[in-house]
DNA sequence: GTTTAATTTAAACGAGTGTTTAAATTATTT
DNA sequence: AAATAATTTAAACACTCGTTTAAATTAAAC
């Protein structure tokens, strides 16, 4: 039934390298097949379209990650006194970083896929995850917001999306940063240093008092 | 030499719209014409190739904003007192919708137009702006870095790269977040009230102490 | 009014796209 | 070993893309 050295995960990885660099409508099926060094027909065979390789691509990356984190807001909650907000946030961290033990770079890959599938997509991604990963989500929002009760659900949900565009954009556009970062402040940052520097931005920022 | 309704107005008017909702790479050509009721041929004709007719609808927002944006720099400088961050980010504010009386909706459409280019172009954009906008840029992070005198500069770099995936990353997606704003909470906003959401949650991250 | 230049137009070009087809090959099952 | 199923392959299909061409039209200059 498996062919020898697995089509459909050379496929898959090849493809997230290239979704990931140039975003998705930018890679062509045949750019992915020559770099997998599969036939051109394979994609469709296995996947049924471009677009289903995309939902795969993102799928095999979310299933792991989601329930992780889903993870750690339960050991949080389960503690016995509220979690700060850099403490929610740093929880994150794990779980992203043994990402990059799943494949090579693969915290990176991850987030640039993010980025570029939430504005790519014209929102088919945003209803995606919020459908197949809702209650994961859930249980992160809850979670900020317990920390900072201060902030109405309704600020909240913009901050929470302003977070979101802080740390994709800042990840799609990482590799490009830490090159300008060591030429001009002889600075050589990792990507965890770099969710490092992020975390206290986003918790700042998350909750700060709401203005009137 | 001029033609009747300026075709090279037409073309440009409809392209930036459709650029700001769907990206550069997603809009073609013909859709532009089309919409702006001028021959397929006249893009290439009046700017070249799609690539300039990219690079002349950024223009001509950057020419109006970054001259504005500048000058709002140098009356706070020449104030008696140092500016706090929160000032410096809302004296951006005015340029912002200002491009408003320029054309219909011409904040949004920049804001978007500037997020879509930076995430599509692959470092293209970031080149443009800096090499032709380099100046009025500089006046910009002289002013922050001036108003939290805590951050090192290094530090400072990255953080102001994390607020410009913030602004970014929200913009592109501003419309439809209002929407799913509208849906859930019965919020309406235009895009000055998210303007002036996602200050506060800039400033607070700019500004948090250092860690270490 | 005639000549010259600028612009618009319809059509085609060449290259690239995702997808489908049917035959060839390989793997599995009986 | 034969029969069946799964996979791979090369080729073609139908379509869209940005760009170019040369003729038709409009505007400007003399």
């Amino acid at each position: 039934m498996a062919s020898r050295s697995d089509t459909k995960t050379r496929i898959l990885d090849a493809a997230e390298k290239l979704f990931a660099e140039r975003g998705f409508s930018e890679t062509s099926l045949r750019l992915i097949t020559s770099k997998a060094e599969v036939n051109l027909a394979s994609v469709n065979y296995h996947f049924g379209s471009k677009k289903e390789l995309i939902r795969a691509v993102l799928a095999r990356y979310l299933d792991v990650f989601m329930p992780a984190a889903s993870n750690q807001m339960n050991h949080l909650h389960s503690a016995p006194v509220q979690s700060t907000l850099e403490e929610i946030l740093s929880s994150l961290v794990d779980p992203l970083l043994d990402l990059n033990a799943l494949r090579a770079e693969g915290t990176t890959i991850f987030l640039q896929l993010l980025g570029r599938g939430y504005i790519e997509s014209q929102g088919h991604l945003r209803w995606f995850i919020t459908t197949h990963y809702g209650q994961h989500l859930n249980a992160f929002v809850k979670a900020v917001s317990a920390s900072a009760p201060h902030i109405p659900s309704a600020e909240m949900f913009w901050r929470l999306h302003f977070t979101l565009g802080t740390i994709v954009f800042t990840m799609a556009s990482a590799d490009a940063l830490n090159d300008i970062a060591a030429a001009e402040f002889g600075e050589h940052n990792d990507i965890e240093a770099v969710i490092r520097k992020v975390i206290p931005y986003m918790a700042a920022g998350i909750s700060v008092p709401v203005e009137n």
